[in-house]
DNA sequence: ATCGCCAGCCTTACCTTGTACGATCTTGCG
DNA sequence: CGCAAGATCGTACAAGGTAAGGCTGGCGAT
């Protein structure tokens, strides 16, 4: 009876499944269908079942950010570093940042968890040991962490996705125009080459290059500064 | 009857006082306290009856991001702008912070909101407006919006908060050090003068005007040499 | 073999929260 | 005064997290 053909395996449930499961969900449907009861259903097994292996939901989230980290660490792990730290620091986040392209819901979860998982720290202290190589005292490291923000991790939370009014009536725009003479002067403008990302205008990818550049570029210009005034220098540029 | 000294003064409802209410018990109590009964009781009223002076509960939230956009609108218009573009757009962010800063559940609650809000739009026109003034081309104007992420509203996301690890057991630290050798290293160093600040050894507006003026110095070089340019000779700091 | 134990899973049930639906109250106006 | 529109409320349901305790099958000790 045990050999029988059974439909479901009967694999054991773990904090590993559960946790594997969660992320898949949340990767097919969103963080809004990651319930208890989903998730048990996901797995055969019943809500409750799940609180023998995770201490509550909060627990789960917690799960799948360390789950998403030790992805990208990974990732990360089999990387070549090229010379100097700049292309370094750039390769390591840009190779980040296609573990969160995996996992869309990531960066928002990440913001909302207060205590940081292990595995994340992990990928900070690569970071600062790259940006130590390169010649950055600690304390400009540690301004250099607050200054990329998210983008240390490989994203960045887009406020401004105007998008929307891309397909908003015609003379509802127009209307707006008077509001806002300059951001649609702007988004006029800009309107002409977007041959692709039938989502919107921006090509996500570049942009967030194109901001991780000027960090970048702006740290190795303070690198090697006596550690005590770099944000005078800053300000006085 | 109707004059009689009545504990409830039975000031009418309406979607401005609603979104006040809301507001105010978010600032008091946190966005986790922002529920339909809780702001009906705060105004001396049942849950439903709010229903007739909001749709359902994201319009609400959508309500009071406006608000403090709004708020934000209010205290900028009041500035007198210095000259060159990027001390007025410091001052004008710096100012925006502020706000923020009175309503510390904001942040978060921005970064979920899917369309924009006309308030926010009319910031950022105002923005866009500066730096064009300052001799940025529509297109350099938009890198610079998606550059600075969040900044430009006046916050920044914090993923990274190693305040916890400054109270945790003294051994467990030290394990620690094994793995995180870097981040140990640098925590260790940057202890030192932490006189207060309490919550965590980071000032974080220290914090966020070195991040800011990485991100203006950079785009402040960019400005003003990028192809279709068309006039960019206005002034130069 | 039998018995007791307990890890692993399930059943029931409770509480909170958003909100649909319709009743009720209030108020300006004819 | 009466009434329709406007405003508020009462009841109820569904979804979701989770507390408390029950069932069970396999394993070690007797």
């Amino acid at each position: 009876m045990a050999t029988e053909a059974d439909p479901r395996p009967r694999t054991p449930l773990s904090r590993e499944r559960v946790l594997r499961a969660a992320v898949a969900l949340a990767d097919e449907h969103g963080l809004r269908a990651l319930t208890m009861r989903r998730l048990a259903e996901e797995l055969g097994a019943e809500a409750m079942s799940l609180y023998y292996h995770v201490a509550k939901k909060e627990d789960v989230l917690d799960g799948i950010v360390d789950a998403v980290a030790e992805e990208i660490n990974e990732a990360v792990a089999g990387l070549r570093p090229p010379e100097g730290w700049k292309p370094a620091v750039r390769q390591r986040i840009l190779t980040a940042r296609e573990v969160f392209l995996r996992h869309r819901w990531a960066p928002g979860l990440f913001e909302t968890r207060s205590s940081t998982s292990l595995a994340v720290l992990r990928y900070y202290d690569a970071l600062v040991g790259l940006m130590r190589d390169g010649g950055f005292s600690y304390d400009l490291v540690h301004h250099s962490l607050h200054a990329l923000g998210s983008r240390a991790l490989g994203f960045s939370q887009e406020l401004f996705d105007p998008s929307e009014s891309a397909d908003a009536p015609p003379d509802a725009l127009a209307e707006l125009a008077g509001q806002l003479p300059n951001l649609v002067g702007m988004l006029s403008e800009i309107a002409h080459d977007d041959p692709d990302s039938t989502l919107g205008w921006c090509d996500d990818q570049e942009e967030f290059e194109f901001g991780l550049d000027i960090i970048l570029d702006g740290l190795d210009r303070l690198r090697g500064r006596d550690p005590g005034s770099v944000a005078q220098q800053v300000e006085r540029s």
